[in-house]
DNA sequence: TCTGGGGTCCTAGGACCC
DNA sequence: TCTGGGGTCCTAGGACCC
């Protein structure tokens, strides 16, 4: 029995939220950048920039001189988690078996629903309707409808904007025949090298290519590449269940690059504590930490760690990232970006208990993530953090610091 | 190639165990 | 201390993705 698998990608998805939230930009070039500087790359380009020539990742200071009318706009990562809810919960109508691949793409596994292809294609259209009716219009979406999830998103990929497009195991080698290496999923220019090597320049040479070959020479990314173009099924969709994270972290540009310990310290600490906080969102906790900073005339320091015990609160994570700092870092080099990770995640499996020391400092952690959920980001943080409100206001990520701290903030981080 | 910030999966090689 | 062969865990890093 053959699988019925959609993949839906929204359009121009940071730009299209913000033109639909501001009538005043729709119909305009939009920019999304990290930050508004002349060095912020842009993330995310509305319909009409993209015309104009203006890409993913161009530097902001680059935009303006291709397009001097684009008018720039940072990033909220807020509002998009917002908007991706309620689509979400539109393809939950359809199957429980739905996996979100980013903030705005999802596979949906339709084979409990029904059989035919024709019905899929019913089911597409519905949900480009109802998005544009429940979400909003300029929320567009096209989606790919194949027999397995990378062909899914494949055909999806090359679809035009807005389009619904079908492609099955039996159609794809004509299909292919209209691609080149890199458009596959999977394939940059570098493995298009490393295909280009074994004389394989299009996609229908790797369907052909004797398997046993591509596995001796590329190993199991070879294989799921051959296998991935031939439709035959690697990793089915897998709901938000099923897949435990395995990692969660923060990373940051630092605005300003010299060599002032307590400045980066003060970066440290708002990285572990916006790591922490989503550890404890998603009751987890970690038993590897992973540090990393590079200086501004290159080179860095990686360094990944099993702690004793396990990290949950940001005091575990901050601790042990600050010894590494510290013993590492070249205090004469400039740091240009820090950041912090936690791996080898495991459910949080007891239950809090103020009394217990240990488990008090986490009960702390959850009391001091509830005052901030109810007030505001920062609202109540930890003694390292202070001063950096002020440089950290207008970056984004930091957007949403709270300028006036309660007093006993300091207090209670030395509890 | 890097620019930003968030991830996943895989492998190599050393340490350590029986 | 070294001999063999098998295994796991840990750390570092590459290659992708959005």
């Amino acid at each position: 029995m053959q699988n019925i698998i959609l993949h839906i990608d929204m359009n121009s998805y940071f730009a299209s939220v913000e033109q639909q939230a501001n009538p005043h930009l729709r119909g305009k070039p939009v920019g999304v950048c990290a930050y508004l500087s002349p060095n912020g790359c842009i993330i995310a380009s509305s319909m009409e920039a993209k015309k104009l020539g203006i890409k993913t990742a161009f530097r902001v200071k680059d935009a303006k001189k291709i397009c001097p009318e684009i008018i720039l706009i940072e990033n909220e990562p807020a509002k998009y988690r917002t908007v991706t809810t309620k689509i979400f919960s539109i393809l939950a109508d359809y199957t429980d078996r739905v996996e979100p691949y980013s903030i705005d793409e999802a596979f949906l596994d339709l084979t409990g629903y029904t059989k035919k292809i024709s019905n899929a294609v019913c089911v597409a259209k519905e949900i480009q309707q109802r998005i544009k009716v429940e979400v909003g219009e300029w929320l567009k979406c096209k989606i790919g409808i194949s027999t397995t999830r990378w062909l899914a998103k494949f055909i999806a990929d090359i679809a035009k904007a807005d389009a619904i497009d079908v492609i099955t195991p039996k159609t794809a080698p004509k299909v292919y025949e209209r691609c080149k290496l890199t458009d596959a999923w999977g394939i940059n220019y570098r493995m298009q090298w490393r295909l280009n090597q074994l004389g394989i320049y299009t996609l229908n040479d790797l369907k052909n290519y004797p398997v046993a070959n591509i596995l001796a020479v590329l190993g199991k990314p070879g294989y799921f590449l051959w296998a991935n173009v031939n439709g035959i099924e690697i990793q089915g969709v897998r709901t938000q269940e099923e897949i435990l994270p395995k990692s969660i972290g923060h990373s940051y540009c630092l605005p300003k690059h010299n060599t002032d310990t307590n400045y980066h310290l003060s970066i440290l600490m708002k990285l572990c504590e916006k790591t922490g906080r989503r550890l404890r969102e998603s009751k987890l906790e970690a038993k590897n930490l992973s540090i990393f900073w590079s200086y501004v005339h290159g080179g860095g320091v990686y360094k990944i760690f099993k702690v004793p015990g396990t990290l949950f609160t940001t005091m575990d994570i901050y601790n042990q990232a600050y010894n590494v700092f510290l013993n590492k870092k070249m205090s004469a080099f400039k740091i240009r970006m820090i950041a912090v990770s936690v791996t080898n995640l495991s459910p949080l499996t007891k239950q809090l208990n103020l009394f217990d020391d240990v488990l008090g400092r986490k009960k702390i952690a959850q009391a001091m993530d509830n005052i901030n959920d109810k007030f505001g980001e920062y609202t109540i943080s930890y003694g390292q953090m202070h001063g950096l409100a002020d440089q950290a206001r207008d970056r984004v990520g930091f957007r949403k610091t709270v300028g006036v701290k309660p007093k006993l903030t300091k207090e209670l981080l030395y509890l």
